[in-house]
DNA sequence: CGATTTTGACCTGCGC
DNA sequence: GCGCAGGTCAAAATCG
């Protein structure tokens, strides 16, 4: 995908350097682009001084006017920084908003492709191959809400409940070789299987208030970074979130309104992970989108990204090497 | 001692 | 019908 035609990344970084001011310089708060009214009033003294005084006074004059100029000059460079994180802003704005048209399109494409699968008597098993394709959409979201292949395929045994699929990315440590998926929700696991198209073992969970819960839950590594587990939820609680219960703040996530949440930008690209395992209450097709277009989602993603590109050693030694390269043309233009 | 995890065996569906 | 693969069961082991 090549964002570059939508946004310009290019960052006009206006660095003025710090100006150290010579002694002997006449003190000309005009000449720094100082309005005449803020002139300071020690600028303004007519009556000369004995030399030792004029000499120490000079210096101390200078220096203070050195601090005001400084200090404008901040201020200055703040707005002008302010300015350009609001560009910014303004730019992941539109990225995340060209993404969500985007997923919007993809979502559609599958449904309309789940409606020709439902039609046709196709029985065929779910192939390995499917199984890719999930993990190659790192920030599917609510795609499992509507109904995939996967369930299509349930055994006849089931009960027709439009069981609610749901998949979460979750990035782990590096080290970490545990299959757990930290949701809030308490979890036996019943069983693992090394599957044939991944050879990361896939580990089986279902609720702990089992069997009253119906749901399971699948966790296996991503094929495509180990460092991502793939979590897949079949069905839904039909008991409050244990978080809920208990004081807020024991569940790990993030949780934005009713949507628990986390991201973390993998090699690849920022994965977005949306915990779409609801309670009941929240079973219309319209709630179980994820909110991913609420004011809050939008700002923790732009958070999520800012800090991202903060931690990234390539883009602040590209930023620190871009900041001196300006600093040293002033040097050379000005000094 | 109860809850949870591990792990080999078993079940089921599908393709050939 | 057989083999394969995914999913589940359940006894043993482990943990708190």
């Amino acid at each position: 995908m090549d964002n570059s035609s939508w946004v310009d990344t290019s960052l006009d970084l206006n660095i003025n350097p710090l100006r150290v001011i010579k002694s002997d310089a006449p003190v000309d708060a005009e000449r720094f682009g100082m309005p005449r009214k803020m002139k300071p009033a020690f600028m303004d003294f007519q009556t000369k001084p004995s030399a030792k005084e004029e000499s120490s006074l000079s210096f101390e004059v200078d220096f203070i006017f050195y601090i005001y100029f400084q200090t404008g000059a901040l201020e200055e460079e703040l707005s002008r920084v302010s300015e350009e994180n609001r560009k910014l802003t303004e730019m992941l704005t539109l990225m995340c908003e060209n993404y969500n048209a985007l997923r919007n399109q993809l979502m559609d494409c599958m449904s309309k492709n789940g409606e020709k699968e439902l039609r046709g008597p196709s029985k065929k098993r779910k192939s390995a191959s499917s199984n890719n394709n999930d993990n190659n959409i790192a920030m599917n979201g609510n795609s499992e809400s509507s109904s995939s292949d996967e369930e299509l395929s349930k055994k006849p045994r089931e009960e027709v409940i439009k069981a609610k699929i749901s998949r979460a990315y979750v990035r782990t440590e590096a080290g970490d070789t545990s299959l757990i998926v930290k949701d809030g929700y308490q979890w036996r696991k019943y069983g693992q299987k090394v599957t044939r198209d991944n050879p990361s073992p896939r580990a089986y969970f279902k609720c702990s208030f089992a069997p009253s819960c119906p749901v399971k839950k699948k966790v296996q590594r991503s094929i495509d970074d180990q460092s991502v587990l793939v979590a897949t939820y079949e069905g839904e609680h039909n008991h409050p979130h244990p978080s809920m219960e208990a004081t807020s703040g024991s569940s790990r996530g993030l949780t934005l309104g009713s949507v628990p949440c986390s991201a973390s930008l993998a090699s690849s690209g920022p994965t977005i992970t949306l915990d779409l395992t609801k309670s009941k209450s929240s079973n219309d097709a319209k709630s179980s989108k994820p909110k991913t277009d609420a004011p809050e989602v939008r700002q923790f993603l732009v958070e999520q990204m800012a800090s991202s590109l903060t931690k990234d050693p390539n883009f602040t030694a590209a930023l620190a090497a871009a900041i001196s390269g300006r600093m040293l043309q002033q040097n050379h233009t000005q000094w």
